[in-house]
DNA sequence: AGCACGCCGACT
DNA sequence: GTCGGCGTGCTC
């Protein structure tokens, strides 16, 4: 009797052994990778079979069988299937939730999986040709698509392409066309490729260019080029060449640097051979997408961070863009980071990848330092455009008005005058509040670990997170006795509704996470700014993505201290990504651009480095800070939480997997600690991080505490996860 | 996760 | 007397 292990897509640590009938149709034909239909508790799942010959030992007969095979081929073939265990071990999460996250939205269901079939338009049977052809004398368009069918069949896509859908529709309420479904024939792009001439690359991106072509196996490359660098150059040129050796490429872009724009400059480079995944497709398009580069019809995916799952027919290339931005890590279910999975699909393939971003991580500078990644840098900007210069604004004891210093206001007004666009960046979310005196800029800090308090309003007191050290909230500042102390900084409302009353004569436009929700709305603003319909700038996070605002002359930063103090050992490493983003946004060639920081503690050493000797010199002093430290990337941290409405569950739940994690004596455990955004939906959230020197030994420890933990009484009471190599610690 | 089973408190 | 709250255990 044939036995096959299948993964369920529960949370559940194992894997389920079925029968399989010998009656079943296509029996002969099940691979390893394919979905399955089997019954499971009293009702029916889609599981991936995962060996083909399972050994149990339990009676066999006793097993359940599968009811049916899904798929005329595997939905994941055997490279993916591997990405997939590792995946699962990894990150410490379910094999089945985790094969089943690869995979597009429609196969997760029982969707059967077949070739990828295309829609075809053809004469309507029983029409009569002269009549028809009569009757559209004078419709011209309806005609000549009519014609065309005469002597072959049309794909609805380039019908309506060609045409348009009107004339589709028309012919098809006249009852002249019929539609048929067959299996798309394949795109043979690689024998029809046509490429517009390169531009001349400058010395730089000559070298970077002739390195990574040079390399046919696996190597990552870093590539560090400041904004306006001609990156995107570098990747044109090196993709043509793999192009030509009739390979893939797949470019990772952040979730919201994919913009129209972008294909458009891909599209007019190779022509129709690029698609793009991003969330605003439909479920049918992403399997579509899917289809096209597991069939090779494709010869460029562009997509945001779970195209690393795609299956290539043919991978040649992985570029990752902007590769120090957040959004490549998944932040629920299984917990990825798609950067490090271009990694591991780069080895595995033995081709090349590139990492590129004018702000790198840490983590990628440090695997460059030591030579696991060949460093490629792009240090001039194309033509002579230059970046906006940047000035520290010390606005300790200062009047402000809505967290604005008068300065600024009038710097504001003179811009405005002359016709030009000011930005304001304001942070509101995402970091959490300490505690600073506004007359001499004290943060209240941890003396045993130089992070700053975190306030904690439920508590009601201010909390280190490093070590959980925790004191009242003082009344005054411990540095000068001055009773005006401040958390909060300004939100996007208050700051919007401030300078649409000040600046009354121009007009403001919020760009934050409320009015982005749709990607339509987005470029609607976005495309309202250049046209500039709006003067005056007002956004968080955003404003610092993809965008190029060139009318922008003036940027101010509200309040750089709420980003650099924070206990979060990132702040510092993100504001300088922020800043220098945010510069490379603003200003054009004949206009030269200022960016003003208000600070409370312009002498602050990281923010004088950043702003004097730019990004590359600041983040080579944050690696060293690291080291000193002894934080990522120079070790490894695992995050484990724990949410419930009680607390009294949280923390037994937490400090008994403190008290077994702590047996291991090379590893740290820090906590339990209340998470930044303590209360969420009514749930009380703490967290354990525990750290080592070795990511191998921190991965062990983790599996072994995580087996006591499924076991734990509470572990099906409360919620809990893990997060590996942790982002964000919100 | 999702579901069944089982045991105690306030209700038509 | 029962309805339904949650705690517990199981899923090939």
């Amino acid at each position: 009797m044939k036995v096959v292990q299948v993964a369920i897509p529960i949370p559940l640590r194992k894997q389920f052994n079925y029968q399989v009938p010998e009656e079943l149709p296509n029996i002969l034909s099940l691979k390893v990778g394919m979905r399955v239909l089997v019954p499971f508790s009293n009702k029916k799942l889609v599981g991936i079979v995962c060996d083909l010959d399972a050994s149990t030992d339990v009676d066999e007969t006793k097993l359940k069988s599968i009811e049916a095979i899904l798929d005329e081929f595997p939905v994941l073939s055997s490279h993916l299937l591997v990405l997939g265990v590792w995946l699962a071990d990894y990150y410490l999460h379910p094999l089945g939730e985790t094969l089943f996250s690869m995979l597009p939205a429609k196969l997760r269901k029982h969707e059967k999986l077949t070739e990828l079939n295309q829609t075809y338009l053809k004469i309507a049977e029983n029409v009569e040709r002269k009549d028809a052809l009569l009757s559209l004398r004078r419709a011209k368009k309806q005609l000549a698509l009519f014609r065309a069918l005469f002597d072959h069949s049309l794909s609805l896509s380039e019908a309506k392409s060609e045409y348009s859908t009107q004339t589709v529709k028309a012919l098809e309420e006249k009852k002249l066309i019929e539609y048929e479904e067959r299996i798309a024939p394949k795109n043979e792009w690689q024998h029809a490729l046509s490429i517009e001439r390169a531009f001349d690359a400058n010395v730089e991106q000559a070298i970077a260019i002739s390195t990574i072509n040079k390399c046919s196996t696996y190597a990552t490359f870093l590539l560090e080029g400041v904004t306006g660098s001609g990156k995107t150059e570098v990747y044109l040129q090196v993709i043509e060449a793999v192009l030509k050796k009739r390979q893939q490429v797949l470019i990772l872009v952040p979730e919201i640097g994919l913009t129209p724009q972008t294909a458009d400059r891909f599209q007019r480079r190779f022509g129709e051979i690029v698609a793009m995944m991003h969330s605003g497709l439909s479920d049918s398009q992403r399997l579509c997408v899917w289809h096209q580069a597991r069939r090779g019809d494709v010869g460029i995916v562009i997509g945001t961070r779970s195209s690393v799952f795609l299956p290539f027919e043919n991978l040649g290339m992985i570029i990752v863009d902007e590769e120090h931005d957040d959004s490549f890590k998944q932040q629920d279910g299984l917990r990825y980071h798609a950067r490090d999975l271009a990694v591991f699909r780069a080895v595995k393939l033995n081709i090349p990848l590139i990492l590129g971003s004018a702000t790198p991580s840490l983590e990628s500078l440090h695997n460059a330092n030591t030579q696991k990644y060949h460093h490629l840098t792009l240090s001039n900007r194309a033509g002579n455009a230059s970046l906006p210069s940047q000035h520290l604004l010390n606005i300790t004891g200062q009047q402000l008005q809505c967290g604005i210093a008068q300065g600024i206001l009038d710097k504001m007004a003179i811009q405005l005058a002359e016709g030009n666009q000011v930005l304001i960046f304001v942070n509101r979310r995402g970091f959490a509040p300490s505690l600073i005196c506004h007359q001499c800029g004290h943060v209240e800090t941890c003396v045993g670990c130089e992070s700053p308090f975190t306030m904690h309003k439920i508590a009601g007191n201010l909390q280190c997170h490093r070590c959980g050290n925790q004191r009242y909230i003082p009344h005054k500042c411990s540095q000068c006795g001055n009773t005006d102390l401040s958390t909060e900084g300004q939100g996007t409302e208050q700051v919007e509704g401030f300078l649409s009353a000040y600046f009354s004569n121009y007009s403001c436009v919020r760009i934050d996470s409320d009015s982005t929700r749709s990607k339509a709305r987005l470029n609607e603003i976005l495309e309202s700014i250049n046209n500039n319909k709006h003067q005056i700038l007002i956004g968080t996070q955003i404003l610092s993505k993809g965008h190029h605002f060139p009318n922008v002359t003036l940027g101010l930063v509200l309040n750089l201290d709420a980003l650099l103090f924070s206990e979060d050992f990132r702040a510092a490493e993100k504001m300088g990504q922020l800043i220098t983003q945010l510069s490379g946004r603003a200003g054009r060639a004949n206009k030269q651009g200022e960016v003003w920081l208000q600070t409370h503690q312009p002498q602050h050493p990281l923010v004088q480095d950043l702003v004097n000797n730019g990004f590359m010199s600041f983040s080579r002093s944050l690696l060293e800070e690291r080291r000193a430290a002894n934080l990522p990337p120079f070790s490894f941290q695992a995050l484990l939480r724990a949410e419930s409405q009680h607390l009294d569950r949280v923390l037994e739940f937490l400090n008994y997997a403190k008290s077994m994690l702590a047996q291991f004596i090379n590893a740290k455990v820090i906590g339990p600690l209340p998470c930044v955004m303590e209360k969420k939906q009514g749930r009380l959230r703490y967290q354990l991080v525990i750290q080592s020197d070795h990511r191998g030994y921190l991965l062990s420890i983790m599996q072994q505490a995580l087996i006591e933990l499924d076991n734990h009484k509470l572990s099906s009471r409360i919620r809990w996860l893990v997060d590996m190599q942790p982002q964000d610690f919100s």
